[in-house]
Parts: structure tokens; sequence; C-alpha cells
DNA sequence: CGAAAAATTGATGGGCGTCAAGTCAAGTGG
DNA sequence: CCACTTGACTTGACGCCCATCAATTTTTCG
């Protein structure tokens, strides 16, 4: 897959400014370069090196692990706004791809200098308890609770609207929620059967009943 | 459930001096107070304050939530020599028990102060990675897979002998593990009859033919 | 030794994986 | 604009793994 570079300001989708030269303003120091990557695209993988921080600025990004037989594990995805790249080793141990169309701004880190591990810890504690809510599904929901968890989960990190736009396929919900496609499309089926969920689009889901799904999900 | 309370040396079993009064030694500011919890003890509660470190002496000790309706999902087993007790707010979300007899040797920690981060960062860095090593398990393993997976975890931290002491109840590996205790009880007894491991009691597991261990666990 | 808890073993059923076919959406070229 | 292709998604049929229920054995501990 190849990848297209184009300079940006930070942080916003709102923000782009596909024309103008960025670097030439004064608050030089937060800007930097954002990164198309196309669905599918590769931001870095298992073995790698370490040491660069990633914002997503739009889509989003899918951090997995294979086992030897091919099974694919996603541990954790990644939305707009927010940063990852933390691994407390020298080398990458996952790979991490886009999941559709991604803009993400990259940042070399300081190779573990003083002040890094102040901004360190938030972004470890993030991952951390995101971690463990994962576990709590995976370990003790059926599939419905699976998904409904999932939807909720999304929809908080998009700001809480009874809408939730998925930016990736139902294979990757599969292998983040640790279930074949066949039953993530079965769930979302039975969800809109019972008339908790609305499907508007292929990948746009509207609540209809989120108390539902919050009792679902609460296992 | 009572506790009792023992003022000990540092660390390691071996060490202990449940006569004389460690406080008055040297080393002063290194020494604290280790509390014995009995098998099912608990060390903190959901809610509580966090604002202690605990270093685990011997014995071992399981975080767990529960679900509403009463499934247990164990987080986490922290064994001897291992700290624990980070949580990124401020009261826990968890529940802390031993899993059997259990020495414990507890810190305050200053509350949030300047160097408190870096100590706090490898602490967090380990709590992800065995977090997300435990997704890896409950996402894509079967039963046989995940006990295998489970046996090869306690030996490495254990030292990596080719005996593993298991501190814990079936019941817990099973809330660990995401299955039922006749499920593990199965698992082992299949493990055992292929002649991949001996149950010299109960609680200790030996590995006869350690590579196939990990050829299992490898999923 | 006796009671209670823990662990094992067996029988049965359901949920989800697997295999397979069908539907839908998007893109391409004529 | 429409036939065709391709990939993503959905739906159905079937089987297996593991949960559930139940009985027995083993271990622990008073």
């Amino acid at each position: 897959m190849t990848v297209a570079e184009l300079s940006l300001l930070p942080h916003r989708p709102a923000d782009r400014h596909p024309g103008g030269d960025p670097r030439s303003t004064a608050s030089s120091e937060i800007l930097s370069t954002v990164t198309l990557f196309p669905a599918g695209a590769e931001i870095y993988a298992e073995g790698e090196k370490c040491g660069t921080f990633y914002q997503v600025e739009f889509g989003a990004v899918r951090v997995y692990r294979l086992s030897v037989d091919g099974r694919r594990q996603i541990l954790a995805f990644h939305l707009a706004g927010e940063t990852f790249g933390l691994e407390p080793f020298q080398t990458h141990h996952f790979f991490a791809e886009a999941t559709c169309a991604t803009g993400i701004r990259m940042r070399r880190t300081a190779p573990m200098q003083d002040r890094a591990a102040e901004d360190l810890l938030p972004m470890a504690l993030t991952g951390l308890v995101r971690a463990q809510e994962h576990l709590l599904v995976l370990g003790r929901q059926n599939s419905l609770e699976r998904v409904a968890a999932f939807l909720l989960d999304l929809s908080e990190r998009q700001g809480g609207l009874g809408e939730v736009e998925l930016p990736m396929s139902r294979i990757d919900i599969a292998d983040y929620l640790g279930l074949t496609i066949e039953t993530v499309s079965r769930s979302f089926s039975k969800l809109r059967q019972k008339g908790i969920i609305r499907l508007s689009s292929m990948r746009s889901v509207e609540f209809v009943r989120p108390q539902c799904l919050r009792d679902m999900a609460a296992g």
C-alpha cells in the first residue's frame, strides 16, 4: 500500500488547511506532518523499532497480533483524537493498520528522556483501563452483550450522541470481540429486529433504545 | 475475615523475623509492615479510596470485578514478589483478595507527587502487557490452550522451573480464564492423560513435556 | 473420624463456529 | 446507462465445544 503525505495544522478535521503551508505560522513547535493512510495500510509492524507517537486526526486504527495459525486478535481501536504507539519494549510487539482512510499525525519521541515519563503515564493508564474493560467483555459476555458493549464504547468515545459511525469492517469488530463475522452480523440483526438499534447505513448505527443497550452491556 | 498483622523485614519469605523488632535497624526507611491475609480475605474493595501500594511477600492475590448478575472476571493474579494497587482513579474499581494465606507489605503513596510518576510507569506498563497477553488468550484460545498458557505464565513468574505451585483454587483459575471449574478440571485431566503434565498434588503441577505445553499455548 | 468444601467425572443442551449460499454495495468498462 | 466483477455483509444449516445440571470422589479441617 502506498501512503500520501500532506502538511496540516494540528488536531481536528475542521482545522485542516490542505492548501497553505502551516509550518510558517507562529506556533511552530506543535506543528507536525499528517500522513494519510488508505484503508488497510500498515502504520507499524511487529518487530519494528518503537519511538514514535501517533495521533489519529480522522479515521481509525486497529492494533492487533496474529497467532501462529493465523488467528487475529485486535487489542484496541484508536479513533479520531486519540493517541497511541506506546509499547514498553524497544520493538513493537503488535501490528497497527488503518481500518479505513485515516489521517495520522506522527511525533518522534525523545528516546526515554526525563520529561517523557510524565506524558507517558496517562497514556499507559488509558490503555490499561481499556484493556481491563475489554477483558471483562471477552471473559464473561455472550455475543449480544459484546456487540452492545462495543457500540456503547464507540459511542462514548465519539461524543455520546445517539448515533455511532463504525470506522471499521465487521471482520475488524469480530476480531476485536473474539467472535466471527457471522456472529457479529447476526448480533446486529438481532438488535435491529428487537428495535434497539437502526442501521441507517452499513457503517452507521442509530440507538433507538439506548437504555436497552446499556442493560445488555452491563452483563 | 480477620487480619493478623506482624512486623517483618523486607522482601523474601526467608527474610522474615517474626520475633524481633525490625524498625530499630539501620535501613529504617525501606522497612514496613507485612500484613497476613488468610485465604479469601479482602485487601481492598471496589469504591474504596486508592493510595496504597502492595507487595506480595508470599501467597497470591486476585484482582477482579463482578457484573450485576454475579459473574466474576479475575483480571490479574499477583504472586510473591510482585507489586500491585495502581489504579488510575481516586477510588478502586476492583476487588482485591488473597487467594490463599498471603503476606502483603503495604506502602502508602504520597498522593501524586513529583517522583511518583517514575515509579508508577513500569508498574502501569507491566499491567498493560499482562492485560494484553490475557486478551489474546480470552479472545482466541480454546479451553486447553487457555489452561496451557496459564500454567506457562505462572511457571515463568515463579522462576521457570518444571514445576508450578498453584496458589489459587480451580474456581479462581476458571474465573481468570473465562471458563467454568468443570472445564478447567477437564482440561487438567486431559493434559494429565496425554502425559503432558503430572499433578503431584492438588496444587502442584509438574511439566512432563514442557514443549508440548508451549506448542498448545502458542495457539 | 465426620462434615463441609473442593475437585472430578458424566450426561445433556445451547451458543457460537464452520461451511455454504445468497444478497447487497461499489467500482469498472463497454 | 447497464452488464459484470469484486468484496462486504447477511442468512441458513449443521456440528462441536463448553456451560449447565447432577452425582460421586477426594481433600481439607474441625
